[in-house]
RNA sequence: GGCGGCGUAGCCAAGUGGCCAAGGCAGUGGUCUGCAAAACCAUUAUUCAUCGGUUCGACUCCGAUCGCCGCCUCCA
């Protein structure tokens, strides 16, 4: 089997063909550090975080690069506002960037080139496609010609002619073409610039990729990612820049992610529903947004909510509920001669839930599906789980704990149950109690007046102390080992 | 206006030309429990926006209609 990935210059699925054997080149755009990041960026970061988890553990050599935008007019009209230097702004929401990803446990990229040590690769690719024909120097500026590289809408299905009717095309007197886009920019005073053939002035922001891509990917690479609105044009400019001064094909296949809307609008800071990443990990444990964002396929748009979110807390849960459950039948002693539990069923089910994760993963990263085959592993697993007892067999111990030691391998690809079941738990309690108007000592003292009255058969009493504390949203539960408690999601 | 995508149970969300349309959350009944909670078992879409067409057969392919979203300007 192998993996499938849908590919929008085709708009269809095809099976993963790299250039190299057994190694993956992939190049994704990252960000503009102008500002903190928001949820859209963490959704980019851990799709193409999972995605290359998951090429790992099919066997493929990743060389994953992944860019800085660290100079354009954003950053420079920040940088104004804020009284500091275009290169001291981006530096600072870099390190902010990776605070953030550190937090979320994204993988580093292999390499992250930076715009702004790569001008003189961009001035070459320029000059190559001045003498080609396919670029002319206006004033200070350089354009691309659009009109000379025929192909241009091929990823984004556009054409050049529906394209030029729209009226949201900005009219700039230097352009010979209103569809010609900036390679090049002459520096308006004030701004940062670099030395070029064609005076002083800044690249464009297309031209970076085409630039840093081909310097560190080669000239054909097998994948390049980003969100759905880089499409156009972005994206579209990439190609016609690459493949107009290398003749060649540059990428075989892109991949898109959606959106994540709030309210079901994408988010955009004039409609104030605007969400950082730090805003989220405030409130919820980095797994869980990875648990959300991993709810549906990469491709579809994700709503955020705080009902979504409750939701995913409480998948996630579940999941290290059973992860917990499993880790505590080590205490239980086992008898040689003791008659299995298991069922056959269930055996082969646990055993079939690696190839059933990959027939999944395989099919164009569907951690949607593969979610569903985690709680339906969940379920097996509980499921027998309970049925062990101090007289079950090792080996049926044993078949329960491989099973979770799979699945927690599994799921670390999409970046969950990586934390000790018991402690993930524990924590996420302490934090809530915290939130909470009662301590934990004052719990625990209920709890054990509770014991008291209950072996006294004082029921009243201890249902008090039991909706006393629900009252709080401190739920008990009372188990064969004693009484546990935990806090309410709400 | 052009282009792309989506519409599956109360909510979220997979899937597919033909066995019972995954799974989660919520709900209901039961087991367990002093009663609960958790867990487990059972149950919850004769139906996949609507209407046509292709086919022996479509939710899945084609067309139209309605609704929603995105891109066409910076954007993950």
């Amino acid at each position: 089997m192998t993996i499938q990935i849908h590919n929008t210059l085709s708009g269809k699925k095809e099976a993963l063909k790299t250039l190299e054997p057994g190694h993956v080149k992939l190049y994704v755009c990252g960000i503009t550090s102008y500002d903190y990041c928001h949820i859209g960026h963490a959704r980019s970061a851990l799709a193409f975080d999972m995605i290359v988890r998951y090429l790992k553990y099919r066997g493929y050599k990743v060389t994953f690069v992944r860019n800085f935008t660290d100079i354009d007019d954003k950053i420079i009209a920040r940088a104004k506002e804020q009284n500091t230097s275009s290169e001291e702004l981006a530096n600072r929401f870099i390190n902010e960037f990776y605070t953030d990803m550190d937090k979320l446990g994204v993988d580093r990229p292999d390499i992250e080139p930076r715009a702004t040590d790569h001008i003189k690769e961009m001035t070459d690719i320029i000059s190559e496609l001045i003498d080609k024909g396919l670029a002319y120097q206006a004033g200070n500026d350089v354009y691309y010609v659009v009109d000379s590289f025929p192909e241009y809408g091929k990823l984004s299905k556009r054409n050049i002619d529906d394209m030029k009717a729209g009226a949201r095309i900005s009219v700039n007197e230097q352009k010979n073409n209103p569809m010609d886009f900036v390679l090049w920019k002459g520096s308006k005073p004030g701004e940062p610039t670099w030395d070029s053939p064609w005076g002083p002035g800044r690249p464009g922001w297309h031209i970076e990729c085409s630039a840093m891509s081909r310097k560190y990917l080669g000239e054909t690479f097998d994948i390049h990612g980003g969100g759905q609105d880089l499409i156009f044009p972005h994206h579209e400019n990439e190609i016609a820049q690459s493949e107009g001064a290398n003749g060649k094909p540059f990428v075989n296949s892109w991949i898109h992610h959606g959106f994540v809307t709030i309210r079901h609008e994408k988010m955009s800071k004039s409609l104030g529903n605007f969400l950082t990443i730090r805003d989220i990990l405030a409130h919820y444990h980095p797994e869980i947004l990875r648990f959300f964002i991993f709810s549906t396929h990469y491709r579809n748009p994700l709503d955020f909510s705080e009902t979504a979110m409750r939701d995913a807390t409480a998948g996630l849960e579940r999941l290290y509920e059973c992860v917990a459950s499993v880790d505590l039948l080590d205490s239980k002693a086992a008898d040689k001669n003791a008659v299995s539990t298991l069922s056959a069923k269930d055996i082969k089910k646990l055993a079939e839930l690696e190839t059933r994760f990959q027939e999944a993963m395989d099919n164009d990263f569907n951690t949607a599906q593969a979610q569903g085959i985690f709680f339906d592993t969940v379920k097996t697993i509980n499921r027998n789980q309970r049925k062990i007892t101090d007289t079950s067999p090792a080996k049926d111990i044993q078949i329960l704990k491989d099973a979770t030691a799979v699945l927690k391998k599994l799921a670390a690809i999409m970046g969950i149950l990586r934390e000790d079941a018991q402690g993930f738990l524990s924590s996420r309690r302490d934090e809530m109690v915290a939130d909470g108007d009662i301590d934990e000592k004052a719990i625990e003292m209920l709890i054990a007046e509770r014991i008291q009255c209950r072996r006294d058969k004082n029921w009243s009493r201890s249902d008090e102390i039991r909706d006393e504390l629900l009252a709080k949203n401190i739920e008990l539960k009372d188990g064969p080992d004693g009484t546990t408690w935990s806090v309410k999601n709400n």
